[in-house]
DNA sequence: AGGCGCTTGTGAAGGCAGGCACAAAGTCGC
DNA sequence: GCGACTTTGTGCCTGCCTTCACAAGCGCCT
């Protein structure tokens, strides 16, 4: 923006999802009292090449220097200050199941720019009890104070996430990460992402199996059979 | 492989990741006693454009019907079996703190054709106590019997995450999902996905940051402004 | 039995992302 | 002060994914 003259619109998708990747090499290399680091070396720690990194940095703007490579403080600024991380988010939990706790108890948000604001859940049992030191409040308690830049995170079972996210959006809300598994419809503008499990291991499972199939052409199956006996065999 | 003679091997790597949702919205439909469904209906429901669905289905063979659609059962059973379903997968978990908790005690894993089997951990304390049913042991009991199509699942913290891979790959496993925020280096053939959840929220924090910046060139950043004052405004 | 309308499957085109390779640019040593 | 070495930034090309558009195919209705 105003500040940022270097940096211009229309950075690729693909390379926004990385460089949280590329942050999280350059904080460990810092840790460690590297104070300048190349492209090669950077690629290296984040598991991509360092053709995509210098591509990837190359959309910030210029602030390598050549023959010597990246500082490593103005690089984590730089990329810092590109994913908005100046600021401290304000992230809502709604559903405080199994996960929302675990989510509650992380501190890997706080470490990061993020900050657990809200707890909410409707279970009456649950609204004013205290976890993770906040006090979990009902849907209609968050509504009413609706923080501009606030991002929803939505960890209820799937049958109520779309009027959890009716409700968010709402309110205002334009940033949703989703861990139910299912299908969420917003208006434009929302951003809505998901953490999905079942999809990931379902994933994995593919390349099982044809991993398995190129080993060998009727390589055991040692994975246990489905016991129900399906009927028809072939088709 | 012998009894599908329609499965052409090379489906693209975005089609694979989406044949779980569709399989969701399939189980979706079934479950309201829809028999039949047109490509429009089950994008609409995957939230995904019909022409690129219908290309996607085409991947696995023409199951579908001119002018009528797709036989929902029949649709599922073709997903699933390309999806290496047909089989139940072993699934281990390893680090049972917050998250292993969590992910132990969450029976979204059975519903889909994956059972956890074991529990890992390192803690002398938590290795032999019994966790949803299932007995904690280390990561050498494990090692006495890898079974062949088993999938890990990296639930330490980032650490120890590099390590816990090396031991899986090293008894044979070739399927990894990594919730450590960290990369891991694999050898080629073993797949490695991860959920990375501090990702996904510095992704919305960019595209959170980039809506406000679009809606008024200088709107108020309601967002809290990060505690330590930081010396240098603007560079 | 034949035509009509609906939906699939796919060729073609456009766009985006990834990788290669090299010129530009800056540093270090002498 | 200059040359040689190192590393960045980027133009180009290739391949994948997405979208468009339509011919082929199927069932239903008359
Ligand atoms: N637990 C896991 O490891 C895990 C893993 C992957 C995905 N998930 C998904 O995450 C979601 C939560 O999982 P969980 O195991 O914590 O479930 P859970 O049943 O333990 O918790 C759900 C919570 O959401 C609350 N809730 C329900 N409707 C609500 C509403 N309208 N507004 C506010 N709160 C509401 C409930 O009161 C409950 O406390 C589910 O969709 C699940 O599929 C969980
Ligand atoms: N809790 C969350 O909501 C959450 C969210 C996102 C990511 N994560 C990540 O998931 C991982 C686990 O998070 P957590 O909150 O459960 O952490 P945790 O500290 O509660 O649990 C970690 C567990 O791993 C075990 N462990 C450590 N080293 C081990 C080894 N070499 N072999 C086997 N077990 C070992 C520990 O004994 C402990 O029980 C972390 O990397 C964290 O960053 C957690």
């Amino acid at each position: 923006m105003t500040d940022a003259p270097a940096a211009r619109r229309g950075i690729p998708g693909a390379t926004v999802a990385r460089l949280p990747v590329y942050l999280r090499a350059l904080a460990g290399l810092a840790a460690t009292g590297v104070d300048t680091v190349s492209s090669e070396e950077l690629a290296e720690a984040a598991g991509v090449r360092s053709a995509k990194l210098r591509k990837d940095l190359s959309y910030l703007g210029s602030y390598g220097v050549r023959g010597v490579g990246y500082d490593v403080v103005r690089l984590r600024e730089e990329i810092a200050r590109e994913l908005g991380l100046q600021y401290d988010w304000s992230v809502a939990i709604i559903g405080m199941g199994n996960l929302g706790h675990a989510l509650a108890a992380y501190s890997g948000f706080a470490t990061r720019g993020f900050r657990v604001t809200w707890l909410v859940d409707e279970d009456p049992n649950l609204v004013g009890s205290r976890i993770a030191g906040l006090t979990v409040i009902d849907m209609d308690a968050l509504a009413t104070q609706p923080p501009a830049g606030l991002i929803g995170v939505i960890a209820t079972p799937p049958t109520a996430a779309q009027s959890v996210a009716d409700r968010l959006v709402e309110m205002g809300v334009h940033s949703i990460l989703n861990f139910a598994p299912c299908v969420l419809a917003v208006p434009d503008g929302v951003e809505v992402r998901k953490v999905d499990l079942a999809t990931e291991l379902q994933i994995l499972a593919f390349h099982e199996q044809h991993a398995r199939a190129e080993l060998g052409p009727l390589a055991d199956l040692a994975a246990v059979e489905v016991a129900d006996a399906r009927q028809e065999a072939t088709s």
